[in-house]
DNA sequence: TGCCAGGCCGGGT
DNA sequence: ACCCGGCATGGC
């Protein structure tokens, strides 16, 4: 019944064209730029990656290396500084210890299997370990966010409290298990979220999504 | 100026 | 099983 997931897809690709996501380099530089970007704007998360690029330590090996309370410092404008030095430092360890540091035979584990395997990380929790799988491994996991809740609870198509899995489950059983599908909708729906769904500005007249439908995709 | 941003953890009920 | 405080910078 849901075909209309699609169909606002159709309508936000139509609306915003192409997202380009997601804005890291390298599968590693998109697995940093998800641990730092939690709860926090992406500007600052692009100042926190340059420092590291400029000091030249974003590598697993160089990360390995580094102290934490130097990497900590640099990055400082991400916000959460040392919380977030010191998950970055457990998912590196942890690479290290189980997969030798090495993302190539981190990434050859089936998509369910890689998404569990992250979540037992301290510091990722299901979002960041979708971004992970999504992003920077290329398998079909959809992303779940902030933004998805607003912009479809704000709409009615699901429920307040509808919890991560769920909304999840919904879009990967409604669409097609579809890397380039995945990738695009969720950067899409982070786009409208930032342009017509605002938490201070619970209206949104200019909407693409208003008159979509007016039932809820699922109860 | 205060509020918000592409969450998650740990401790308390 | 929930609920909540803490974590922190930079932009508007």
């Amino acid at each position: 019944m849901p075909k209309e997931l699609l169909q606002i897809y159709t309508k936000l690709l139509k609306h915003f064209g192409p997202q380009k996501w997601w804005p890291g380099e390298t599968s590693f530089e998109v697995i940093i730029g998800a641990i730092l970007t939690q709860n926090t704007n992406w500007s600052n998360v692009e100042k926190a990656i340059n420092n590291l690029k400029a000091e030249k330590v974003l590598t697993p090996e160089c990360l390995h290396k580094i102290k934490t309370e130097r990497l900590a410092g640099l990055i400082k404008p991400a916000g959460y500084f040392n919380i977030k030095a010191k998950r970055l430092k457990s998912f590196i360890n942890w690479l290290f210890e189980n997969y030798g540091g090495d993302l190539d035979r981190l990434f050859a584990m089936d998509t369910g299997t890689l998404r569990e395997a992250l979540l037992q990380v301290c510091g990722i929790g299901p979002e960041t370990a979708d971004s992970i799988v999504l992003y920077a491994a290329g398998k079909p996991s959809f992303v779940v966010d902030a933004y998805t809740y607003r912009v479809f609870s704000r709409h009615k198509f699901i429920p307040e409290e509808t919890d991560y899995d769920e909304v999840k489950a919904f879009f990967e059983d409604n669409l097609s298990q579809d890397v380039k599908l995945f990738n695009e909708y969720h950067a899409l729906l982070v786009r409208l979220g930032k342009t017509y769904c605002k938490k201070t500005r619970p209206l949104c007249e200019q909407c693409p999504l208003n008159g979509v439908n007016d039932y809820p995709l699922v109860k």
